[in-house]
RNA sequence: GGGCGCGUAGCUCAGUGGGAGAGCGCUCGCUUCACACGCGAGAGGUCGCUGGUUCGAGCCCAGCCGUGCCCACCA
């Protein structure tokens, strides 16, 4: 424990260690299954990468995350926050077959049983890294239930989701166009393949007529898949190719005499306005063929290499030397009419990087209309909300057009596909089928598979388990935009079809942090920064250094002081990474921390917390802080983070700090029974309202606090009084002498009074009987004595209903005190000026509401009386 | 091609019809007994451009310019 007296700055990396270790030994993370949903609070984490590593994405999601589970433990709801890693098939395996190639095996020389093994011993050394980590961020999850997506119960969730879609239909079989990754070896979904920008060849070649005379010209980037060509499509009303239609062209190189057909599909202004069908390595072309009924044949095989059914010279050739070739051996017979560079947009694997090679593979589906349809509905009908709300825009787009899954993964890692084949017999189960000579397939599903299934068979589905019936649904979904798709929709599609209700009711879409140049935030570009060396210390990447100056290190911010920085940042869709939202994060801490010794120190050991105001401060405070609080709850329900942050922020800075501590210093000094009360009141509600977003430093500060009891974090707050407990008598008044302590200082320091100087003064304005004496102390002013009573002022300050009139001094230059008056005469008339011209304008006062038009008079009215006074 | 955003003080960003704000940075003054990672005061803005609606526009509408992201099968 630190010194309190000693501690002048706030320590989190003294305190924050501590505290974990306080809350998980607690327990209090971890609810008893009991109540219903409705009673209870869940929410399920998004599941990292079970080999990953914290990133600045899961530091803002999880802050997000902890912030609602905090609010609502401490609104007294059972809550719940379902924590886990998820195996990441590709993802995972890739990392190991890096690591084994570094030692110079592979997964194809273990042998598939020996890789697997393989790779569980790596999650054992590598996995749970993350789990360590978000304990350090504060995250308030249930680690004693922690799931994996692999789990032997979980896996008999995917099993039997799997077999239940097969037999209604909605999984099958297909040999179809697949985005086949030739860095995976395996087929990808579309969600799985980003389009970039490429730079290719455009080559126009002849394909001489079957009549023997004359030739039709195709353009193609790819001149290696004619091989596989299988057909020319042309427009059916272009007049140049009209008279071809249903004649035969001859597919060089091969000799294949091919039918030009017509299809509407062809934009007869690109290119010749012939195009070249491919249906085994085009998706459009697929298209055409399967409607033209034309054959398939495919030359590219899935390991990248040109297949049997090409000339012989070319098998076994990569693409990329069966183009040189096949380009080569085109301009030696003359039938390259010309070339063009031509960029456009090809497809790439997110997964491994590499160019996606469209071709027709054998592979699992799942039929996605009947699932989408309740799950549209479910959003269309506001049971499940997005925030922001155009986000469901969306998700119903895509939702609405929704296409076929391809589920199966030719990879070792993940969940193999409960489907074994015997000669042409298929049997698809839970268990083997009985009989000899069954063969399992060796697929595995897709990750995002399992993932669907997330905020239920971590609660034991499809057992009937006191978990699933005390917290499933759940409540809020917190997870980025760029997931929206392979897991959002997902889950719904799933949660609705398995247990017969949404997930989830609330989906909170947290905006992208990128880097101050506005990209990413990426380890690879430079651009990532790791949260762990903003909350212990450590290096800052170049491109986030500040002022030109060199980047050095982070110092040790803290937590709190992160956590507090993504909520204030996370405003927008898009937000720059801002280090010093993380430092006014810092500032807060250690404001809050010494306004804390201020108070725990000044009220000694047998004060206890209670809410008796005995003058117009503490009503004022009193009634603020009761604001404050109704305030940042309601934020924080509709997820509206960064002015939660920020308005925090605002109440202990600008008016706890700066004026209720400054105003009851005199009356701390002298002990004042009611008011060290009234001070452990107004700190216990301040550090339990800040706990959800600052969590470590406020249960430290609790431990503190004489007469609590337990955990800060276990603390149920007294509900909000809806406004009962303003005061608005307290308010103005407070907020009076506020004014006129500001326009007095302002005065002082540009008249050039010396600052610990006291000035004579007399009040000419009514209504500070209250509060003069503080205003008198914080403008260092004193009342004149009778014998000043005559005496002419040097100076008047206008102040709200009035002026303060200087009195001479010593302390006075009485040429910058007229200067003063007559700037401020100046500013008020034309402020006058303005109102008067506003409310002479019939339009303004006929057309304009009652009520502006009266706070406009009432303006007007103050502006001249503090004129008068001047 | 379609969709969603953004453009406000040097920087990062608040501000959805009634006198332009915060944090940081900058200037000036304070070793005031919670905090010098502090306190007090201040300077700094044609609110991207043009037009429109309105008594009144940073805010609503239209167009334009700049910029970011998502979706999409045009060789």
């Amino acid at each position: 424990m630190p010194d309190l007296e000693n501690t002048k700055r706030y320590d989190p990396s003294e305190v924050e260690p501590r505290i974990v270790e306080k809350w998980l030994q607690s327990g209090l993370f971890h609810p008893e299954p009991e109540g219903t949903p409705e009673e209870n609070y869940s929410v399920a984490i998004p599941p990292p990468n079970v080999t990953g590593v914290l990133h600045m994405g899961h530091a803002l999601n999880n802050s997000i995350q902890d912030c609602l589970v905090r609010y609502q433990r401490m609104r007294g709801r059972r809550t719940k926050w379902i924590v886990g890693t998820d195996h990441a098939g590709i993802a995972t395996q890739t990392q190991v077959e890096r690591a084994l190639a570094q030692e110079g095996t592979s997964r194809r020389d273990l042998g598939r049983e020996t890789f697997v093994e393989r790779v569980w011993k790596w999650r054992s050394q590598y996995g749970g890294t993350i789990i360590e980590q978000l304990k350090r961020l504060g995250a308030s999850a249930d680690y004693d239930t922690e799931r994996f997506t692999l789990d032997d119960d979980y896996a008999q969730a995917v099993l039997k989701v799997f077999v239940s879609l097969y037999e209604k239909g909605y999984i099958y079989r297909d040999r179809y166009m697949v985005n086949w990754d030739p860095g995976t070896g395996s087929a990808i979904s579309d969600l799985e393949v980003e389009q970039r920008e490429v730079r290719d060849t455009l080559y126009y070649i002849d394909y001489p007529l079957a009549t023997g005379s004359g030739a039709i010209t195709v353009a193609t980037v790819r001149p290696e898949t004619m091989l596989a060509d299988s057909a020319i499509a042309v427009h059916p009303d272009d007049e140049r190719y009209r008279r071809l239609i249903g004649e035969k062209a001859i597919l060089p190189l091969v000799g294949r005499k091919l039918k030009i057909i017509a299809d509407e599909y062809v934009r007869p202004e690109f290119g010749t306005g012939a195009l070249k069908i491919t249906p085994a390595h085009d998706p459009n072309d697929f298209e055409i063929g399967r409607k033209h009924g034309l054959p398939q044949p495919s030359v590219i095989g899935e390991d990248g290499r040109i297949t049997a059914e090409a000339p012989e010279r070319f098998q076994g050739m990569t693409a990329a030397d069966a183009q040189r070739a096949v380009v080569a051996e085109l301009s030696q017979q003359g039938l390259i009419a010309r070339t063009e560079t031509y960029g456009h947009t090809v497809p790439f694997s997110h997964r491994s990087g590499q160019r996606i090679e469209p071709l027709i593979s054998l592979q699992w589906f799942m039929a996605m209309d009947e699932l989408a349809k309740p799950a549209i509905e479910a959003v269309t009908s506001g049971r499940v909300r997005f925030h922001p709300a155009n986000q469901a825009k969306v998700y119903l787009d895509w939702m609405e057009n929704i296409r076929p899954w391809c589920i199966s993964r030719q990879l070792w890692w993940g969940h193999r596909l409960p489907v074994w084949y015997r000669d042409l017999d298929t049997y698809v189960g839970m268990e083997p089928p009985p009989g000899e000579g069954w063969e399992r397939d060796p697929d595995v599903l897709d990750t995002w598979f399992s993932s669907a299934l997330w905020p239920f068979a971590t609660l034991g589905w499809p057992r009937e388990t006191p978990e699933l019936r005390a917290f499933y649904p759940t409540d809020a979904l917190v997870t980025a935009r760029d997931i929206i798709f392979l897991w959002v929709a997902r889950m719904i599609m799933m949660g609705l079809e398995f247990t017969g209700s949404e997930p989830f009711s609330d989906v909170y879409i947290t905006p992208i942090i990128q880097a101050p140049d506005g990209r990413r935030m990426s380890k690879s570009l430079g651009t990532g920064i790791d949260p762990l060396d903003l909350i212990n210390g450590g290096p800052r990447p170049p491109v986030f250094a500040r002022g030109g100056q060199p980047p050095g290190d982070f110092p040790a911010y803290g937590a709190d002081a992160v956590r507090w920085g993504l909520l204030a940042m996370s405003s927008g869709q898009d937000v720059s990474f801002s280090e010093d939202k993380v430092a006014q994060g810092q500032q807060l801490t250690n404001k809050l921390w010494n306004a804390s010794r201020l108070i725990l120190l000044g009220v000694g050991p047998d004060a206890r917390a209670a809410a008796t105001p005995t003058t117009v401060e503490d009503r004022w405070i009193l009634s603020r802080l009761e604001r404050a609080r109704t305030e940042l709850s309601a934020r924080i329900e509709r997820f509206d983070f960064s002015h939660a942050a920020l308005g925090l922020y605002d109440f202990i800075y600008g008016e706890l700090c700066d004026w209720y501590l400054e105003l009851v210093k005199p009356r701390l000094r002298a002990g004042e029974p009611e008011l060290s009360s009234l001070l452990l009141h107004v700190l216990t509600e301040t550090i339990a309202m800040a706990h959800p977003l600052i969590p470590f430093e406020t249960e430290e500060i609790y431990s503190y606090v004489p007469g609590a009891e337990g955990l800060l974090a276990a603390r149920v707050r007294p509900p909000e009084d809806g406004g009962a407990v303003a005061d608005a008598a307290a308010e103005e008044a407070v907020q009076r002498a506020i004014a006129a302590v500001q326009a007095l200082r302002r005065w002082r320091d540009q008249a050039g009074v010396r600052a610990g100087a006291t000035v004579t003064a007399r009040l000419e304005a009514p209504g500070y009987d209250e509060t003069l004496d503080h205003i008198l102390r914080l403008a260092r002013l004193s009342l004149a004595d009778a014998n000043g009573d005559g005496a002419e002022p040097v100076a008047t300050i206008a102040i709200p209903d009035g002026a303060v009139q200087i009195l001479p001094s010593a302390e006075l230059d009485l040429d910058d005190a007229q200067t003063r008056i007559d700037e401020q005469r100046a500013k008020l008339a034309s402020e006058i000026d303005r109102a008067e011209r506003k409310l002479a304008n019939e339009q303004f006062v006929a057309r304009a509401p009652a009520a502006v038009v009266q706070a406009e008079r009432d303006k007007l009215d103050r502006l001249q009386a503090e004129l008068k006074a001047l």
